[in-house]
DNA sequence: ACCGTGACGAGAT
DNA sequence: CATCTCGCCACGG
């Protein structure tokens, strides 16, 4: 055990948690956050893990056009648009409507 | 130890 | 305006 290497993993986890109901966020803007500059990428890897973290809601992060890229990565494709129209958020062909609205970026309205 | 791939993003052509 | 390529870094095979 111990060398927790993947900490950033972490990190991201604690921005997704913070994004609010009703609202969504990009990969980039956590990278961005995070300091992880052009890290959205890996961003994306650690959602990844994010299979083994509770209370991580992924269905809220999508790419920066507002488009459910990791859909396929849910227990079935269609579980991210559901969780996320319960939320109250409109989706067109795996596509977030209103995103500019719906869009969640915690470098203007997060504070952790 | 090397290569390929990936829940992305931005710039260049 | 649409499409392509490269960059980022980590992990699997």
């Amino acid at each position: 055990m111990d060398t927790e290497k993947t900490n950033y993993f972490d990190l991201v986890y604690q921005v997704v948690r913070e994004i609010p109901k009703g609202r969504v966020t990009s990969y980039g803007a956590i990278a961005n956050y995070l300091g992880l500059k052009s890290g959205a990428r890996m961003v994306g890897y650690a959602m990844n893990a994010a299979h083994s973290m509770p209370d991580v809601p992924a269905q809220r992060v999508v790419n920066r056009m507002g488009l459910l890229t990791g859909k396929h990565h849910f227990e079935t494709p269609t579980r991210m648009q559901e969780l996320l129209e319960a939320e109250g958020i409109q989706i067109v062909e795996d596509q977030v409507q209103n995103f500019e609205k719906v869009f969640w970026d915690p470098e203007k309205e997060l504070s952790i």
